[in-house]
DNA sequence: TATCTGTTATATTATAAATATAACAGATGA
DNA sequence: TCATCTGTTATATTTATAATATAACAGATA
């Protein structure tokens, strides 16, 4: 599992680090049940600090992409993700709706648009 | 066209601001040429301040949307949105892909996602 | 001339992001 | 037993962004 950071961009570090354990995760690069590195390591090796990584992990737990014990460590979670519940819905509206919004203004057909989500979810779908 | 705040929101104001132009936009609520409140009296109307409004604004014409004349005021663009370019698909895929990335994390399936963009897409393309 | 535009400048407050140390408690292995 | 590894908590500081508060300027208009 390789995490590389862009310090220059807008997006927080510690967002950063939440999105690549997702896309490791969907793209089954993480297995359920297996460790991620510690936050001391992980924060070293990027040369970032502890907290940076412990804000990111502690948001995956909240959200229940990994489980944490502790004195054992960080991995994921061995039940796999929880499903998608009423919240997740919402949120995930709230997110898109302003990108297809923009995308009408712009003239974006929804089968443009739809080719674009289906060739990203064939990115993670698909092995490696 | 009404703007609703939620101060409450961890989305920034100018960011809502954006958002509910943009929706104006799509939804031809807001047509080209349209006038725009000025930033002094959009701020009074809202209860914030000018430079929240003023920044909000200043977006919303980098990006093609809306077209500042010094004098005259705020105007939706008369020549229409520009359409989507290499930069917007750029940055579209960047704002989509972790959301698929959770998505697939959480066994929403292809189609399940394609069915929520086509109900947003109906509810921007609606005359309403 | 008073009033409306957007614009610019400066300063301040509040919050979030990131870092810097330090310490604690439980588990583990030498 | 002891050093070392875990996550966790606490405190403080720095940096950047968001938002506000005034103030002033320049051009257009009625």
């Amino acid at each position: 599992m390789y995490i590389t950071l862009d310090l220059e961009s807008e997006e927080p570090i510690y967002t950063q680090l939440k999105h690549q354990v997702i896309a490791g995760i969907a793209k089954k690069e993480l297995s359920p049940g297996e460790a991620l590195p510690s936050v001391r390591s992980l924060a070293a090796d990027l040369g970032i600090n502890l907290h940076t990584v412990n804000k990111a992990y502690q948001q995956l737990k909240q959200e229940g992409f990994i489980l944490i014990h502790r004195q054992k460590g960080v991995v994921v979670n061995p039940d796999g993700v929880p499903k998608a519940d009423e919240g997740y819905w919402s949120e995930l509206t709230s997110k898109i709706s302003p990108l297809i919004a923009e995308a009408v203004c712009r003239d974006v057909s929804e089968e443009e648009f739809q080719k674009l989500c289906s060739q990203i979810y064939a990115g993670f779908q698909t092995k490696e």
